[in-house]
DNA sequence: ACCTGAACACCGTTCAAGT
DNA sequence: ACCTGAACACCGTTCAAGT
């Protein structure tokens, strides 16, 4: 297990992230980031041993992006800015976001995040066994929406649903008017609230 | 926009399944595909435009294994059946299951499952203003903790966190006798738990 | 300490052709 | 209607070598 060179690893994560922001995470190959970097492909392999440990630098280099840390806000202010600090970050790299999802790196700044998150929680006045628990739902559902909203998975359903209706989906029909939403930040706000009140019930 | 034929498409996604499942999504080629079907690699492109159609397949493919549909259940049962279904299906093939929340596809089985959701949101009391947004929080949650699960978001997270205790994490020292949850049945319960109280509170 | 060149074993896909 | 063979433009990565 050779050592790595720790020197340009900076300038070949911003290659990359420009690289899968202009031109999606599949044109993002050692071979593409070697050219940006004016390199020989090899040349990576003394910074990173592979392609997914370069993935997760990449991961690190966005939570890195983060990290609010406000104090002096209320426990709902902090857990709110951590939840739209990611969605915006979701949206300014929709390609590499899935990664945060998808890879398992453990980034201090990661660590630090669900620190902030924790100290929100256990001053809401979440019980300490159930903080863990808690915040997982939390990151969860935060990831997941930021991701699906990326990945299409909202907009492309409630499109192709107006296509086919009528055949044997009922409940669809009687929510005919209501089947076109389209504010995601208003969804997304709601749906915080609603999780809030499962911390604290008001 | 060439006509394809469809006599072999679920002999070929079970053929792609099976390799996943055997080897992971990365081995999952088209010629892997081709190989096991027993053919060469360009005879599946008279079943498949390409291979993300072939993805999309697959998709369709495992959503058809859910939709349980057991009316004359409560609401609560039928939103849970739905839960742990999808839990399940991440479980059984944990490689393909990102697909889900990766790729856009709108098969009819994935509508048919939105539908029996509604349904029984309806029939919880939602509001009918408000059932697609509820509807989304659920899937939106339990999709991504069914693939937090696989992807090793969770466990490997809370292993790697034991490690580095001390330094600036405040919160996580004083959580240290709860940061070892494992029980992922337990916590997957708990959770939906409050989200149904999110819903109608008790 | 840092980088290169050639090579290996793979990819997805097009095109023209064969039965 | 269904399939094949050869080819193209790519991949990640190893190995030996060069300054």
């Amino acid at each position: 297990m050779r050592k790595l060179k720790t020197s340009r690893q900076p300038e070949i994560l911003d290659a990359a992230l420009a690289i899968a922001d202009e031109r999606g995470l599949e044109a993002l190959s050692m071979r593409a980031v070697a050219e940006r970097v004016g390199v020989t492909p090899m040349a990576l392999y003394g910074y990173f041993r592979n392609k997914d440990e370069l993935l997760d630098g990449l991961v690190g280099r966005l939570l890195g992006e983060l990290v609010p840390d406000d104090p002096g806000q209320t426990w709902q202010e902090r857990l709110g800015a951590i939840a739209w600090a990611i969605r915006r970050l979701a949206r300014e790299h929709p390609t590499v976001f899935p990664l945060l999802l998808l890879r398992t790196s453990v980034t201090p700044d990661g660590v630090k995040l669900v620190d902030l998150a924790y100290q929100a929680l256990l001053d809401a006045g979440v019980p300490e066994a159930d903080v863990p628990r808690v915040e997982r739902l939390m990151s969860t559902f935060v990831l997941g929406f930021a991701l699906s909203e990326v990945s299409g998975r909202f907009s492309h359903a409630s499109r192709e649903i107006r296509h086919r209706r009528g055949t044997d989906m009922p409940a669809h029909q009687r929510l005919a008017g209501h089947l076109t939403p389209d504010d995601w930040d208003a969804e997304f706000a709601d749906d915080l609230a609603d999780l809030m009140r499962i911390i604290r019930p008001v």
